[in-house]
DNA sequence: TTTAAAATTAAACGATTGTTTAATTTTGCA
DNA sequence: TGCAAAATTAAACAATCGTTTAATTTTAAA
């Protein structure tokens, strides 16, 4: 996927609105307009705003498998990898938050006919990477049996963006005013809580 | 919050399209269409579509917190209560989960200006029921200390939400090919996933 | 400098949006 | 039964939607 500089302009801009205002709550000339760029660009250069959001889709949603491999391959112990892979897992969805938000919006979206291969082909990646992980970690008596896998990255993911989708309510709660106080938190305080809570779940206690 | 038939139908129909094509994504014509009524209704009982979305969130966000009060004063162990307190919170969450996700979609939008007041101020009670539920078995050293108490529905919620907005996934993945299955894996395999989880992170093992 | 391709523009397209109007039908009480 | 209020309707409203057109400007290789 590549985008010549005007392209890139108004992916980038299309996302912030999309994320923002929903891909229906969104339109080209709102795009149009912020990117500083004429209407017919949008169609000119993407075909049209649904094929927009495809492009968007598959430009964002580069490889993340290489970290998380990186990570597994590593000459750590099953804790110190499983601490780590959760680390990952929530600065990359950090990262891209506004892009998975769009397509968790527009997946369950009958409307959409849009396929989300890309999306829906990295996941499987992820999923099966760290249930490999897992499976060996449980062959060498360090990670406990009986733990319903495939929930792992839905805790993770999901206790991210449940933070994120209620930004307003813990903003007021607990006092976080400050843009760099919301990024602490999420890389401190929530990363040690999913590392706590999983490590709990997942990791056999030697005493 | 009082409808009347007519009125309910309506706002039945909505909360459905709402949350399937998001609110900017169903036209008033969709919703007049699929509930058998003029368009002109909508305007005539609500106001606009707007207010209808307001009068919807008021109507469904009814109230969560005697249930939960009910646990609490339950005479039983910390854990038990603690592992109910989960139960109930999917529960309440799958069978509520169209309106708390077109809420979630709708909060961190900056175009809506409504307040979602009413939805606000339960959160809010269900924090502090829980906060208080938990720091009194921290002081019969039931449950642990350091424990990042507003991350634990987040984690509840998020698990659950992730899960469904990607059932998409998870169906062809998990072969969840009936709607049975997906309910048996939810109130079962999800929320033993929960408690075993969450209890490890905040109960004190006794042995 | 010439010239064909690429990029950019303003304007217009028909379709659809949420809302309002004014006329008509239904309802339920006197 | 009569009649005012409530409910319902089809039609029209201006505004906005995504997309296309045709003309113009810019670009870059010959």
């Amino acid at each position: 996927m590549e985008l010549n500089e005007k392209q890139l302009q108004i992916v980038q801009v299309a996302e912030k609105l999309f994320a923002e205002h929903g891909f229906a709550g969104t339109s080209v000339r709102q795009i149009a307009k912020e990117a500083n760029i004429n209407i017919a660009m949008i169609s000119y250069y993407f075909g049209s705003k649904e094929k927009l959001l495809e492009h968007m889709v598959v430009y964002r949603m580069s490889d993340f498998k290489g970290e998380l491999d990186t990570i597994i391959n590593q000459d750590s112990s099953f804790r110190s990898r499983f601490n780590q892979i959760i680390e990952l897992f929530v600065q990359r969805i950090h990262k891209n938050n506004r892009i998975y938000k769009i397509v968790h919006t527009e997946l369950s979206n009958s409307t959409r006919c849009l396929t989300f291969e890309h999306y829906l082909v990295q996941k499987k990646n992820n999923y099966d990477a760290l249930t490999e992980f897992i499976n060996k970690g449980q062959e060498q008596h360090e990670f406990k049996k009986n733990i319903e896998i495939p929930l792992i990255i839905p805790t993770i993911l999901g206790t991210y963006f449940d933070f994120h989708h209620n930004q307003v309510f813990f903003k007021e709660t607990y006092n976080l005013d400050t843009p760099e106080a919301i990024e602490r938190y999420i890389n401190h305080t929530m990363v040690k809580h999913l590392q706590t809570m999983l490590c709990a779940l997942v990791c056999i206690e030697v005493s």
